[in-house]
RNA sequence: GCCUGGGUAGCUCAGCCGGUAGAGCAGCGCACUCGUAAUGCGCAGGUCAGGGGUUCGAGUCCCCUCCCAGGCUCCA
């Protein structure tokens, strides 16, 4: 008779169980409930199998499947049988690395002779997993020696790979998939049904019976291991969820973004279009998107200039020679459109940034420390030749106008400037509705950075200081900086949860090196100044997309290309419906007027699918009285009888800027 | 750049085994004059992305190019 083990739970109580139990057997003494929602248990920490025997002593978390981690495992298990779908459905079928993922699971496969997925395939598949999880197969564990490993995946290369990598201690090993061995050590895999085997860490559910609210959703193309010289695999991606009431909400989340795409809001509300005929990447803004644009454009002077920038204007195209000297032409060719060839050779490229023009701006004549901090801004319009498979929407594009500033300073001047600027990037950010920020200090890039690792210090510790001082959240991006220097970046998190880097402010000391830029101190000798480059949108083009996406196309009253529109009920209230237009107009207010050619109803339809802000009706006692009835965006009842007057204060309160 | 899947009327999409193009919405015309989310009738609208090939015949099959989507790689 051994003596019962005892195991610590996570409340600190401790519980007594007899010899050799597992985390199920303990699962089960808490409660029934707990027992049957249990995936798998975390030992020490150690995510392991509800069977596995507890080791006495042992701190013990029973992990169910409405938790991240429980989750995971259930994704996890969800594509060893989508892999095993795979294999009976394609005998011959080699199977690579099937891990979980943010909200899903994908797995990787090379079909027999070349063959690939179609979306029929999708469904055939799905119908095999759900025959397996019907099965309520066991998924059970065995530890193998390399050898053996080997030898039962004789036909597996991929997974042969991953073993030889795995036993040899690589650290290049693809973790996601990776037994859990040393080298020399045992490997685990976990079989279920009598017919598919995977090389696994594990742990997995205890049988596919615990599965089923999934759904296969595409299929795409991947790199084994993420290698573009290597074979291209077919990647199959799922979702799975602890119950069909989750999975459902995942599918409505996808659906909202599908909703929220700017891309699609853009030809519905018929602001923007990117005609095959232009090219990829590159926009054209029609008259309602044309007029937000501009109003984001007047209000980032306004808000510029208030903050003591000077506007600044430079060309589309200038010779190599700047961007040679500048470093881009190193660094950044890739991006930049091929040159053109001019008078006698001499080449010019379209722009990719406008920092050098600034700088030749500030290079133009002698600055004295006087100038410092000199502040130039421009609305820059550049052209990046972004690679064909990554352009997307308004905000991955070939051109695009970046609110641009270049901030001249000495080093003294340089921590309350950094200070500044992020104060004026949340207060430019919260004018436009967003509210939930967080800050991204992205370090030195492994390689390919310029400068002494002592200006990258204190370069960073600048950047932190004043991200701190603004008292946000930061998040540290290790090696994400660009090569002339390290980057404070706003990111904001949208109406659905998604995350999105705009403003950014980045330190250069490389760059006023580089053209030799100067100012003269107030002890009469010559210093070097330091460089802020900085962009609070990013680009106009991306904000915009960003902001249809958050707001699902209600754009602010004061940025809605049209505010407001008047109905006539009928004809005859036509000339009372003029006079409130131009007394709307006359304010300023952006306001159209539907005549009474169509039914009422269908007038209004139109109006709020455009999400005008302001639809007004009048009628008769509107016209004798002197008022409207008004339809506020988002509120579904109308308010009948509201004075001209009235409206027209709260119209031009929240709609003029 | 790579992989897969797409591109049919302004938009969303149907179009079977290859037999010569269809719907809804939008547009235009006429009628309707209406107090809160689609009035009715009619008309027009197509180089089936572009080019080439196979075929008696191609939206449909094959090849090339362009563009789009989702991934992969990249993202200063």
């Amino acid at each position: 008779m051994s003596k019962p083990l005892t195991v610590t739970l996570p409340d600190g109580s401790r519980r007594s169980l007899p010899p050799g139990s597992s985390a199920m057997d303990l699962a089960a003494t808490l409660g029934r409930r707990l027992a049957a929602d249990a995936v798998a248990a975390a030992v020490d920490g150690q995510l392991v199998d509800l069977s596995r025997p507890l080791p006495d002593g042992a701190t013990v978390a029973i992990v169910t499947a409405d938790s991240d981690e429980g989750r995971a495992v259930l994704r996890h298990s969800t594509a060893h049988v989508l892999a095993q779908a795979v294999c009976a459905l394609w005998p011959g079928a080699r199977y690579a690395l099937g891990p979980a993922i943010a909200d899903g699971f994908y797995y990787d496969f090379e079909l027999p002779d070349g063959a690939r997925f179609s979306d029929d395939d999708l469904v055939r598949i799905e119908a095999e997993m759900r025959r397996i999880i019907a099965e309520d197969q066991p998924f059970t564990r065995e530890e193998l020696d390399p050898e053996q490993a080997r030898a039962l995946f004789a036909d597996q290369p991929y997974k042969r790979e991953v073993i030889d990598a795995v036993t040899a201690g690589d650290p290049s090993a693809p973790p996601e998939a990776a037994a859990d061995a040393q080298a020399g050590e045992r490997l685990s895999v976990y079989r279920n049904g009598s017919a598919f085997v995977d090389l696994c860490r594990g742990p997995h559910v205890p049988s596919t019976g615990r599965l089923g609210h999934f759904a296969l959703q595409r299929v795409a193309g991947a790199y084994w291991r993420g290698d573009e010289h290597r074979p291209q695999l077919q990647r199959v991606y799922g979702t799975a969820w602890e119950s069909a009431e989750a999975l459902q909400a995942h599918l409505d989340r996808l659906a909202e973004a599908e909703r929220r795409d700017h891309r699609r809001l853009g030809q519905e509300l018929d602001l923007f279009s990117f005609p095959a005929e232009v090219g990829p990447g590159l926009v054209l803004f029609h008259p309602r998107g044309g007029t937000v644009r501009r109003l984001m454009e007047e209000d980032a002077r306004r808000t510029h200039e208030r903050a003591g920038y000077h506007m600044v204007y430079s060309p589309h195209v200038t010779k190599q020679d700047l961007f040679a000297r500048s470093g881009h032409l190193e660094t950044f060719a890739e991006s930049m459109y091929p040159p053109m060839e001019l008078d006698e050779g001499q080449r010019y490229y379209l722009k990719p940034m406008n920092c050098p023009f600034h700088i030749l701006v500030y290079r133009s004549r002698q600055r004295s420390y006087r100038e410092l901090p000199l502040r130039l801004f421009e609305l820059g319009t550049v052209y990046r030749y972004e690679k064909s498979g990554v352009v997307h929407g308004l905000t991955r594009v070939r051109g695009m106008t970046q609110d641009d500033a270049h901030v001249f300073c000495t080093r003294e001047q340089m921590a309350g400037e950094l200070e500044g600027i992020l104060r004026l990037a949340l207060g430019t950010l919260r004018d436009y509705g967003l509210a939930d920020f967080y800050v991204e200090l992205s370090t030195r890039p492994e390689g390919k950075a310029l400068g002494t690792d002592q200006e990258w210090e204190e370069a960073t510790a600048a950047l932190a200081a004043a991200a701190s001082a603004v008292g946000l959240e930061t998040v540290l991006d290790e090696g994400g900086g660009a090569f002339y220097g390290p980057k404070v970046s706003v990111q904001v998190r949208d109406a659905i949860g998604r995350h999105w880097q705009v403003s950014t402010v980045q330190l250069d000391f490389q760059l006023p090196r580089r053209f030799e830029l100067e100012y003269v101190g107030p002890d009469n000798a010559r210093h070097r100044p330091v460089m802020i480059h900085r962009a609070l949108f990013g680009s106009v083009e991306r904000f915009l997309g960003i902001l249809l996406e958050h707001t699902a196309g209600h754009l602010p009253t004061w940025l809605a290309p049209v505010q407001a529109a008047v109905l006539p009920v009928r004809d005859d209230h036509q000339g009372y419906a003029e006079r409130v237009h131009s007394t709307l107009a006359g304010a300023g207010i952006r306001v159209e007027l539907d005549p009474a050619t169509e039914p009422l109803g269908a007038r209004i339809r139109r109006r709020r699918l455009e999400r005008v802000p302001y639809v007004l009706v009048v009628g008769q006692q509107d016209q004798e009285a002197g008022t409207v009835g008004v339809n506020r965006r988002g509120v579904e009842q109308p308010e009948r009888d509201v004075p001209l007057d009235r409206l027209l204060d709260e119209l031009v309160e929240e709609g003029l800027r």
